[in-house]
DNA sequence: AAATCGATGCTCT
DNA sequence: GAGCATCGATTTT
């Protein structure tokens, strides 16, 4: 049954693609996009409410759009893993300390970018992992090859956190600090995607040794069975999955 | 499917 | 100067 809807949603998707590039009046595009109510939530609520959200990226002329598979809490305080660690406040990290709902967009490992959404808790944010793509794939394939040459499989354009800034063409120049709830180029929407998914909840990746004491602790958390998924847990998956908690219907 | 490893330059100490 | 919420290519199961 999901599945079922999942190939409707492909289809309209792949129908209405192109003329996705030519819509000029933006504002009517996001009636469905989320509130300020939605993202005034702890960490960890967030980080599973989005998931099955649509990520949307106006650039260029092009709608970009992605639905959300997979996200990791940061929580601040003692989260040692996380950049606002002991409340450690910089103007690279401000973003975190925002509105609820703020986009935070830092760069890492000198060449790529990471995309978060504040939570209600001072410096907590929902760092997004992956998407699956659902708007704008041609766009999102000339953004990661180079050349044309080497085609990437739709389901890997945004497996991972830097890929997917990397398709969306999110940067900490056009993105950072953004306000999501008010903003013309950047938002989250809820569409009728199907809410009967499954939730894994799993480690967070690339935590490293400094931050030994949370490399355990599961603040990762995805949607089973999807192929987007950047890293899989199998063991994760036999356990106990989480039924989604948090719906809403918007439409 | 998973593990290894180098590239690369920003941010903070 | 050290560390880094990663990627891509390559190698090993």
């Amino acid at each position: 049954m999901t599945s079922l809807k999942r190939k409707l949603n492909l289809a309209m998707n792949t129908n209405k693609k192109k003329t996705d590039n030519k819509v000029k009046n933006v504002p009517q595009l996001h009636l469905t996009r989320l509130g300020r109510e939605y993202f005034n939530v702890s960490c960890d609520k967030l980080a599973k409410f989005l998931l099955g959200k649509v990520l949307v990226h106006h650039v260029e002329d092009v709608l970009l759009k992605g639905r959300i598979i997979e996200t990791e809490c940061y929580l601040g305080g003692n989260d040692k893993a996380s950049h606002s660690y002991n409340g450690r406040r910089t103007p690279a990290n401000e973003a975190m300390y925002m509105e609820p709902g703020t986009a935070y967009v830092y760069k890492i490992y000198g060449m790529y970018h990471c995309f978060n959404i504040s939570s209600i808790e001072l410096g907590a944010a929902v760092l997004i992992r992956a998407l699956e793509p659902i708007d704008g794939i041609d766009k999102m394939q000339d953004y990661r090859s180079v050349s044309r040459m080497k085609m990437i499989k739709t389901h890997e354009l945004c497996k991972g956190p830097s890929k997917l800034c990397i398709s969306m063409n999110i940067t900490k120049e056009n993105c950072n600090k953004v306000d999501m709830c008010n903003n013309n180029n950047l938002w989250i929407e809820a569409d009728d995607f199907s809410d009967n998914f499954q939730i894994v909840n799993s480690t967070r990746i690339g935590i490293g040794p400094t931050a030994e004491e949370w490399v355990n602790t599961p603040l990762r958390f995805y949607i089973k069975d999807n192929i987007h998924v950047s890293k899989r847990d199998r063991e994760k998956e036999k356990e106990l999955t989480i039924v989604n908690e948090y719906l809403i219907k918007h439409i």
